[in-house]
DNA sequence: AGCTACTCCTGGTAGC
DNA sequence: TGCTACCAGGAGTAGC
């Protein structure tokens, strides 16, 4: 599903295609994909604006608008599990799925399409605003092995469920935090004020190392709907060393891989690998 | 603060 | 073959 590795890899993508486009008429098929801005007020915000800047912020690509060299807000989207943006020429087929259509003006159209409905095209004058509530980007300088010390130090709860809360650190989902806890040889039952220094030192490189390699790969797509907005699959599922290999054997020690459910979400653990208490509690206690 | 449960939504698939 | 039931899952919310 869209995570940090796939909306990276969509931003980079529709940004050549939309940078200085002026936007021209728009159409919305689905009105609550607009987060409760009126179809009319919506247009208003957007027609004539010019796209400035593409970025990504967490799971939203941020397209920030200028008119007359000023600040006309931004257009955050949001892709949940099944939304996807393409820069298409205008009168090209239009996907059944289609819920906001922009048109541009090189004669190409930035389209939104999404089959469940979950995703967000929003528009908000202040950006900086409704991107405050995240947590640190962490692939960029603050996030540091000293600022996830003491962010873990200062909540109890287990460890997957916090790093899923976008306002702790921003983009993780629940793939990659699988992918990166197993590779930390960490449990995602683990609370988090309870890990050595080592520990969350290899937390740190592996959550980065993941995102790495993932964005290399343009990310993952293991079912009908992630794509780039090329229409190509990312390649990262074929890495996958727990999420999806329910039953079958660890990559490393041979274990069968275990699903659990933790917050509601599927989890897949080693139980060998990441055992549920600290490794040097457990040398003591056994034997 | 942090837990669980629930909601949204629909295509895909497992099981009968 | 055709049906039903359930699963996937990010984020928001309610209630404890």
């Amino acid at each position: 599903m869209p995570e940090l590795p796939e909306v990276e890899t969509v931003a980079r993508l529709v940004r050549p295609r939309l940078l200085g486009r002026k936007l021209g008429g728009v159409t919305v098929t689905t009105p609550r994909t607009l987060g409760g801005l009126s179809r009319v007020a919506f247009g208003r915000a957007i027609t004539g604006a010019r796209v400035g800047v593409v970025r990504r912020r967490g799971k939203f690509v941020v397209m920030e608008l200028e008119r007359g060299g000023r600040s006309a807000g931004a257009l955050l989207v949001h892709l949940r599990m099944t939304g996807r943006l393409h820069v298409e020429a205008a009168g090209t087929e239009l996907d059944p799925y289609a819920r906001v259509c922009i048109a541009l003006d090189d004669g190409n159209e930035l389209r939104f399409v999404d089959v469940r409905r979950f995703g967000r095209f929003l528009w908000t004058a202040r950006p900086e605003l409704a991107l405050g509530a995240l947590g640190p980007e962490p692939l960029e300088p603050a996030f540091t092995v000293e600022w996830l010390a003491g962010a873990l130090a200062g909540r109890r709860g287990r460890l997957k469920s916090l790093l899923l809360d976008q306002t702790f650190l921003a983009g993780l989902g629940n793939i990659y935090v699988d992918e990166a806890l197993f590779r930390s040889g960490l449990h995602p039952l683990r609370a988090s004020d309870r890990l050595g220094d080592r520990e969350i030192a290899r937390l740190h490189t592996e959550i980065q190392a993941t995102l790495i390699e993932a964005i290399e790969r343009e990310g993952s797509s293991f079912d009908a709907f992630y794509r780039t907005p090329e229409g190509r699959p990312g390649s990262y599922q074929h890495q996958f060393r727990v999420y999806g290999r329910t039953g079958k054997p660890c990559k490393v020690c041979g274990s069968p891989i275990q699903r659990l459910v933790i917050g509601q979400r599927a989890t897949h653990v080693c139980p060998r690998c990441q055992p549920r208490v600290k490794k040097r509690l457990r040398q003591r206690t056994s034997g």
